[in-house]
DNA sequence: TTAAATGCAAAGGGTTTGCACCGGA
DNA sequence: TCCGGTGCAAACCCTTTGCATTTAA
């Protein structure tokens, strides 16, 4: 697994840095302890998306010490300061994913698995049409499209 | 939901109609039997969407003998016919729907966890947006949207 | 000091599995 | 008869919770 590095700046402010969780906290008289920092160091080495359960074995890596219930709780409050942010993977648990610089939904290949992001600007029309013919405010960060990818298509000889 | 125009479904398992089930067991060489008659019976009778929970609890019931593992078992033989389909639900539990005379994916509102049909005409766009610039296949079945709906936004004065 | 956070252990909930018996075809 | 299906119980996996103890602020 990867070793914690030093946190790369998001170009796009995100509503919570890593920098700013500290601080965050405290604003709410929360604490800023080991466990946390640990936690936050992991997130802020992944890519995209993980599972809480991935979560608590890469904390575990780095710290045995570490309880799944101490991540779990720990993740529930890093979501309420929104830095990160939860929907669900193919296999229906929950998967977290940084909160990133720009809101987007994911595309799940059900063959390989992939996943890739969706951005907003790839489903406009469909936000646009679901809000004015249905009223329905689309959550893109809950986006999940499920289907097959090229790559997997191909493979298949389709 | 809205009566929708032809789909341009992809190619997926044959309809399957209640009558059906048994020869389409039959020709697995798999059987017909009381529980599995139980569990399409109470299939028969669901609109929409259904947690694998809910069915066991539902055919126990009106059959207490019936176990969880016969269930879940017999869903997954059920999905393998093409009878039913799942996709997962606000909370990330797998949600079996009847197989639908036409394809289609699933809104969620995450106030009032209200669930709408998304017919393929709604997502046309999407679809062929993903697979021209992507040649992503979407799953059209297993699509779902998550955001919130007309009459939450507005209870909430919005 | 003192409430928040932790570790531990146990419970939970839904789903799956191993196995001996049962029963459709 | 045969092999698929069933019930039972236990296992599983991820996640949550209660409680005594630790610790950040």
């Amino acid at each position: 697994m990867l070793a914690a590095m030093p946190t790369e700046t998001h170009a796009h402010a995100p509503e919570v840095t890593w920098d700013e969780v500290r601080e965050r906290l405290h604003e709410r008289g929360l604490r800023w302890t080991p466990q946390r920092r640990l936690l936050v160091d992991v997130l802020a080495d992944t890519d995209g998306h993980i599972t809480g359960a991935e979560l608590v074995e890469r904390c575990r890596e780095q710290d045995p010490e570490v309880t799944p219930s101490t991540v779990y709780r720990t993740l529930d409050v890093l979501e309420d300061i929104g830095l990160i942010r939860h929907a669900h993977g193919l296999d229906g648990r929950e998967e977290f994913h940084v909160r990133p610089a720009r809101e987007h939904g994911h595309m799940h290949c059900s063959v390989c698995h992939g996943v890739w992001e969706i951005a907003a600007a790839d489903v406009a029309s469909l936000v646009r049409d679901f809000e004015r013919e249905r009223g329905f405010r689309v959550d893109l960060g809950h986006l999940s499209v499920v289907g097959i990818c090229r790559a997997c298509r191909e493979e298949s000889s389709d």
